[in-house]
DNA sequence: AAAAGCAGTATACATTTCATAGCGATATTT
DNA sequence: AAATATCGCTATGAAATGTATACTGCTTTT
């Protein structure tokens, strides 16, 4: 719903470079939309909206509560994490269940493709032991 | 550390609530520093900066400059990839080779720790095809 | 009887990302 | 030959995103 109808290189023959055409010519089918079709390209936007990792990561330990949840990612604030819920639920990521409105109960679970994503974590957990150096 | 013991199937044993005995003070090693020492909490803060897995997965294809790298991963702002790139430098995934300051030219090109990411970002890539559906 | 927990929402502030202009020198286009 | 586009950034201010904190009404724990 913001900008991300415009073509990548849009951006930069907006900044007042009017012709420059040439810019534009080499695109590949998936960077030529923002990635609006290309599901890599949809894959890295999700997974790198912050505290998204970490709520999957706590939920492959089993289903939480809301401020369980909020508690063992590291502390997101629960503005953050309502709207990071809504969005792993529309994508088909977690299932929501209420269990009772008051007092109020819910419970947060991986759906099968959520469990799936236990995959690319197990990696950069692999790659994070063999490679990453700490930040100085 | 604790959170590389991801049971898949401990999912459908647990309920919502299991440790709500644990309420205020559990913090795990891994947490408890916000994830100082543990490395699968830095590599998923890394990775998870905007634009960090496009970077690294367009110069899977190749060294590139600035601003070659800039219109590839999708219209980073300037000040923003800059920013990236030192931290992703000091991180020792890539490295920058400056060929010439006047006129500029620059090469930036992905370590072996660098290209060691190339599984994650496959296992995204696969994931995105098999589980993901599309934005609403 | 008091305190703390549940799942969020609302508000106001802080941080992050943004678009854009600009640099001097060459390479390209007209 | 002259105008323009390009390189790799940095600087600016404005927009978007994330933050801490307080609050709700009801139950469980102390």
């Amino acid at each position: 719903m913001k900008a991300l109808e415009l073509q990548p290189n849009a951006i930069l023959e907006q900044t007042a470079f009017k012709n420059s055409h040439l810019e534009t010519a080499h695109l590949e089918p998936c960077e030529s939309a923002h990635g609006a079709m290309c599901p890599a390209i949809q894959a890295i936007e999700l997974l790198q909206e912050k505290w998204v990792l970490f709520i999957v990561r706590s939920l492959l330990e089993g289903a939480k509560g809301f401020n369980e949840l909020r508690r063992e990612v590291g502390g997101c604030n629960p503005s953050t994490l309502s709207e990071r819920l809504d969005t792993l639920e529309k994508r088909g990521i977690i299932t929501k269940t209420v269990c009772s409105t008051m007092p109020p109960r819910t419970s947060y679970q991986l759906t099968s493709a959520g469990v799936a994503l236990q995959n690319v974590i197990l990696e950069i957990d692999a790659w994070s032991r063999q490679h990453l150096k700490p930040a100085s």
